[in-house]
DNA sequence: AAGCCTTTGTGAACGCACGCACAAAGTCGG
DNA sequence: CCGACTTTGTGCGTGCGTTCACAAAGGCTT
């Protein structure tokens, strides 16, 4: 059989990069979309999301042939096939625990309800900032945990919380009915198969920078008897 | 000459994914060491990491040859090579630029001074902002950048300013000698060969949970019909 | 209607990364 | 001092991701 079944192209199992790329297309999509741009090459967009041509294409032929040979693809259309791919054309109830410095940044920063994600909890477990409204919402004490994800229907959870809470938080979440984590504490956590964990974590990010900067200025060679200088104070 | 010459197991050529892991390492290894722990195997610090054994001794294996067979890794001494690796044995002067929710909840965070970088600098342009003082820091306008950057002899820059403003600013960082950026905004920066960019994007974080979910749910098919009726209101 | 020009979609080659499995190396008890 | 046991360091097979390069496809012009 020569002829494509249903599932031609749209082969269920698209890569895990390529996934991880589709948001980035889409940002540079809606960029061209507001400058009125109608049609757009792989070329141009390719620049726009700072990869290779060739990778756009392969990654886009994924979710099928949406493109027209000789133009390109279609802005709004493309637009549309890859929110429907990532799950963006529902909204998704978000929680976010600890409001901190961070979950308070978080709380507070209006890019992602244009994305579809609606913060619909904030949650912690400080008598001094249960009460605090950000943003419209008011914070919740961590008591009502299990209770606020089941009513608003939350299956993603943020986690802002110090390191040393971060487990027993997800441990609760997870029981609570959340299936997709983004944690913020630098802690591996550990969770049950079928649960999606992501972790940011901004002192890595450095760390790694400061890796490649060590690199250019002449790296860490040469000197090689520096250890015991390093660890005996004599 | 069976002795290890200067460059032996220590070729200089560390692959992306293991730099990326050094730090997740490190962490596990200054757990283990507040908790007095002096020796560990692979095994363990592997699980303690998150990844698989076999990996993490490839990964240190780029390094040297640290540990002993039979026995395993000496914690200290370990800490000690991977943060010389990632140059931790130094300081690295970083400056924030944009003190807005995000830039301050980044300011005002002391796990970095853990890791030895020291935010040094704090510079934004709304003249509302520039004066405040955060964590013992006065933000300083955004005009003396090339000024401060010199003096302080900063090499990092961590841009948490408006999407809009972000590549504007970037170029003047660059310009003024940082070779290392890390990025919030939501753009695609563009630099010279030679310059580092790290980019977080906590919006495409949700967007990658967001497909998974969608996938354990049953996924986009099925419908396939739905594009005129999203985009045509009528 | 035919041919030219542009751009897609993908086959194929390559390189990197992961993880298994094991020999070599070292420890420790007797 | 020796033998059993533990754990490292790595060779190797496998799979994923990237990139090149090009045939096929479609539009546009004449
Ligand atoms: N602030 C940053 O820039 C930054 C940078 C990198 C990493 N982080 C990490 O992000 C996390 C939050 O950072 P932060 O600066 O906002 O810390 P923070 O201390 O300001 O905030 C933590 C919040 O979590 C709440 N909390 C503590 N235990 C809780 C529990 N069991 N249940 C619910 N809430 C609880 C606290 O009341 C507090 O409001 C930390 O793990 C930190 O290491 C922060
Ligand atoms: N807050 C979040 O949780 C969050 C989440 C994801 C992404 N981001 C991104 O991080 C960046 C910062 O977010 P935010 O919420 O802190 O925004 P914000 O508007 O609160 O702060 C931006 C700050 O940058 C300053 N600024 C503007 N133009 C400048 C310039 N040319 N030079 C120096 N400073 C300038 C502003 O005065 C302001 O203080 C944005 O690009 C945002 O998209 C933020």
């Amino acid at each position: 059989m020569t002829r494509r079944s249903t599932l031609g192209a749209r082969n269920r199992g698209i890569p895990e990069a390529t996934v991880a790329r589709l948001p980035v297309y889409l940002r540079a999509l809606h960029t061209l979309a507001e400058r009125g741009v109608v049609t757009v090459s792989s070329e141009e967009l390719a620049a726009a999301a700072g990869v290779n041509s060739a990778k756009l294409r392969k990654d886009l032929s994924h979710l099928g042939s949406y493109g027209t040979r000789g133009v390109g693809y279609e802005v709004q259309y493309l637009v549309y096939q890859i929110s429907r791919e990532l799950g963006l054309t529902q909204d998704w109830s978000v929680a976010i625990v600890g409001l901190g410095n961070l979950g308070r940044a978080l709380a507070g920063y209006g890019g992602f309800a244009s994305r579809g994600f609606r913060m619909s909890a904030l949650l912690d477990a400080d008598p001094a900032i249960v009460g605090d409204r950000i943003n419209g919402l008011t914070v919740e004490h961590i008591d009502k945990l299990e209770q606020v994800i089941t009513d608003c229907g939350i299956s993603i959870a943020v986690l802002a919380v110090p390191a040393s809470a971060a487990q027993a938080v997800c441990d609760r979440v997870v029981a609570s009915g959340v299936t997709s984590i983004l944690n913020f504490a630098p802690v591996v956590l550990t969770v049950p198969d079928g649960v999606d964990v992501r972790k940011v974590d901004l002192s890595i990010e450095l760390q790694i920078l400061a890796f490649h900067e060590q690199r250019k200025a002449g790296g860490p060679g040469g000197v090689e008897q520096e250890y015991l200088e390093a660890v005996d104070g004599s």
